[in-house]
This record gives C-alpha cells, structure tokens and sequence, in this order.
DNA sequence: TATTATTACGTTAGGCGTAAAGATT
DNA sequence: AATCTTTACGCCTAACGTAATAATA
C-alpha cells in the first residue's frame, strides 16, 4: 500500500536529484530517505530507480511514476480542503438580508441562541436574496416580503419607518409628513451597505442625486458640515449628536412602511 | 497527512457500522480501530464522527469524508495499475507481423539477443501493422515490403515463396509451374492467422473458395483424407508424412515470391 | 578530498494487543 | 448478559540516526 509521506519524499527527489538534498528539506538522515525511496519503490512493486555504486535516478518508469504520485498527492489535499471547507460551512449559519436593521436584529437574537456558530452575513438586494434562497446557498434570508420556495417558510420579523432627516432651517422642515413626489430632485446624503432601501430611494426620486458615503465617520462630518438632507428610520430610536440640529419627518408613501420577513428553512 | 491504510479502515467502518466488525474484517483488535479513526479524524482537522458512550457512528462531515476516501483509495490503486502496466509494456517487445513464418524466425533471433524480455506477438494484415506502426503501438514489425516513416528504419529480413500443394493423383500435379489464373476456381485448404497471405490468395483467386481451419491437427487429418489442394512454402524445408502422397508446385507469379521487410526504430 | 548511496547497528518511539472500565441494549 | 467503545498499560516491532563502507567525480 502506498504512504502518502513517503511518496512526497519521492517526488521531492524528482525535483532535488540526490537523496541528500532531499534529506536536508526534510530534516531526516540520508538512510531514512533511501528507505523511503526502497518502500515507494515496492510499494509500486516495480523498479523505479537505476543504481549505480554512488548514484541513484529515475528510470522511465519512475518518472511515470512520480507523475502518478503528484497527482494522488494533489488528491489528498484536495480532499482535506474539501472536508475541512464542509466542515467550516457546517459551523457558519449563512445569512443573506435585504437590509441593515433587521440582519442586526437578527444577528443579536442568533448570538444568543446559536452560540459558538459563526454567522457570516451579507446585504444584498432583494433579487439576489431570491438567488441565494433557491440555489440554497444560504441558511437564512430577510426580505420585505415572504416568499414560498419549496422547503422554505417565512414569518414577519419587524417593521421598519423611513424618514428624511434635515436641518431645522431647511425649506423641507416645516412639513409634518412628505411624499416621494415633494423630495424627488433633492440630493441627498446616503451611506452605502443600504440593500433594498437604496433601489427604493433610486426609484421613487429617480431626479434626485445620492452622494453615497462607505465611511460612517465622514458620513456623520458631511451630516454635520452640510444642510444636505439624509434618511433615518424609526430603529434608530435615539441620534447621536450628530443630527443635533435636525428635524425628522415620515415619508407617508406606503412603501416606505416595510414589514421585514425572516425566511428560514422549514 | 492522510494515511492510506487508516482511510480503508475509515471506509470499511462506513460499510460495517461499528468497530468491531471492521477490527474482526482486518484481522486487528477494536482498540486498533479506535485509534486509527481518531487519527484519520485528526488528519482531516475536523470532527468526522459523533460519539456516545458505546456506539460511534458517521456525522455528516464524515459522509462527505467517506467519500474523499473512496475515491482517493481508488485514485491510489489506480496509480499503481498505471505504474505496474508501465513497468510491463517495457518489458515487452511488441510484434506486429503480416506472416507467421518471418515472425517465427524473429521470434527466434529475440529470444537470443533479448533473454528475460516477454515477446507479445500478432500476426495481422498489411494495413493493420502500418496502423500499430503509425501509432507507435508496436516496437518492430514484419511487412512484405519496406516502408517510409519518421523513426522507422527498414531492412531486408528473409524470403518466402508460396507454392501449392496438391495429391499426386490431382488433375494440377503434372505442372512444373502454376499462375493464378491456373488455380483460380479451385477450392483450398487453408490455415488461420495467415496475415497477408490470406488476404493475396483471396485477391488472386476471386472465385475459389477457401475452406479455414483453425485447429493444427484438423488441417493436418483434412490434407491426409481429402484430396483438396492445399498450399505451403519454401520455408517448410522437409514436410511431415501427412504431405506424404502430395507434390509441392511453385507458383511462378511475381507476388507470389515475397520479400519480408524488419522493420524497428531508429 | 568532497559528495553520495547504502549497509550495519544500537536506541528509542510508536503501534499493537491484552486487560479492564464504563455504558448501552 | 452481551455488545460496543475507549482508556490504561506493557511489550515488541520497526523506524530513526550515527557510524562506517564503498565508490565516484
């Protein structure tokens, strides 16, 4: 039976030429490797070497052989990787959300339950969550709306209330609610990572410019620095200081209500 | 690093079920078992099983483990076969040859020149051995005439001439001389594996027919008790008696009188 | 002389089996 | 009670390194 070890001795010599070179890689006495070498090669039970007094090579057959040995050694790392990958995608609840809030609702409540799981998530818009849910490329979803995939079943997970954020002086404070219509045209400041909310702001107020921001601390310097408008939503229940001089107003739209829903299998 | 040995314990534990059956099919003690499985598990890094007190079974990472397995150990075997089949196809001078007697006398020269080399041979038609030939299927070759092709170097090996053979009594026993045409219509007595010569007595006498014998002495009781024509050659210096009441006849055509080509690498 | 492969040989680490423990059916 | 896994432990093989040999460049 072949050994694993010994063969990645063998094709080490293929590369080095002497068994001394291949003695010192492998931090072992040049008798070890010459045992090796006398195992492979009866291992295979067929010569591989041509011996002189003070010098061994490989036959023809043995360079056939050391082909074949590469190759079964590249196999087995293959399988360990694989397993090991299996394993890993075992141990990690995979989470695709359409949204922000409720992946970190849901990342709390996961914390508690599943403790010592790795949870690897991801926001992405709604279409790819569908993609993800039917190739079944991941354990759990959060979309605006349920879905019936075959093995999948889904319940209402939180709600969520859009609002446009900005400073008391600007011309849009004094409403006490707005529509898509009064704010499309406006330019406003938006951070990335946004998932389902940003198509629905692109597509409602497709006159309006987004200045999208990927660092949260130069998003919050523009929000201070500038009378640009911005969004929050009703989760974030307490600001920061940073919008201190800010008045929030809801946008009355009926699709800027969201009703969140959690897609787990059954 | 995986250990053969230990990965056809593992998989022959996916076959059996429990420890004990696989220690009594290897002839082992269980706790031999039990150790190789913790090492096959350590060498994967991952845990491949789910235990209890006294029962051990496959968890799903050891499923997909068990197959990795499989296929590694048939991967492994299969380099061996391609080694020891290597190993063997040099050892072996392959012969393609168009006629038996020329491959006899080669046969002959081999086993003198070449001692401990297995001799695989095959008698078979022109085209065929052009073919072996092409495709570097073959290491020497005898056809009735030389050929051209990179690699291939051709020399004069030996003559034959064909003549036909009939009873003293039969109606072509009188000539000194035949052609084809003479024979033409005649039914023969004819050997198997005749290669080429088959084929030209076939092209030369459309008409007759040829009765094929297979079997050494059912030719040999066919040419004592019939009076059917048979053929033979000069190579056959001195007859055994079943020729005994017969007359040997040259064929006076030219193709009749062949010259065989040896052909072998350069 | 330096390098290299192989053999001989003594030491030691690791692998195996026996025995036993612990647990389940 | 029977079956099964795992641990503990002692023995013994087999793998390793050192030293020596032999041969080559």
């Amino acid at each position: 039976m072949l050994n694993l070890e010994e063969l990645e001795q063998f094709v080490a010599f293929a590369e080095c030429g002497t068994l001394s070179k291949v003695a010192e890689e492998f931090h072992i006495s040049t008798p070890s490797i010459t045992r090796s070498m006398q195992n492979v090669e009866e291992s295979f039970g067929v010569p591989l070497f041509t011996r002189s007094k003070n010098r061994i090579a490989l036959n023809e057959t043995g360079e056939v052989a050391v082909t074949c040995a590469r190759r079964l050694l590249q196999e087995a790392d293959q399988a360990l990787s694989q397993v090991r990958a299996y394993d890993e995608r075992r141990k990690t609840i995979v989470v695709k959300s359409c949204a922000p809030a409720p992946l970190w609702e849901l990342m709390k409540k996961l914390g508690g339950s599943h403790p010592g799981m790795t949870v690897s998530s991801e926001i992405c818009q709604n279409a790819e969550v569908q993609n993800y849910l039917e190739q079944g490329k991941c354990d759990m979803a959060i979309l605006p709306f349920p879905v019936s995939l075959p093995g999948w079943k889904s319940e209402k997970f939180m709600t969520e209330k859009l609002f446009v954020c900005v400073p008391r002086e600007h011309e849009l404070a004094e409403h006490t609610g707005l529509y898509w219509n009064d704010l499309n045209g406006f330019n406003f400041l938006l951070k990335s990572e946004l998932g389902f909310w940003d198509s629905l702001c692109r597509e409602n107020m497709p006159v309006s410019k987004f200045l999208v921001q990927t660092e949260e601390e130069v998003f919050d310097e523009l929000v201070k620095a500038s009378s640009l408008p911005c969004f929050t939503t009703d989760y974030f229940k307490e600001q920061s200081d940073v919008y201190a001089g800010r008045v929030n107003i809801p946008i009355m739209d009926e699709d800027a209500n969201v009703t969140f829903y959690l897609i787990t299998k059954k």
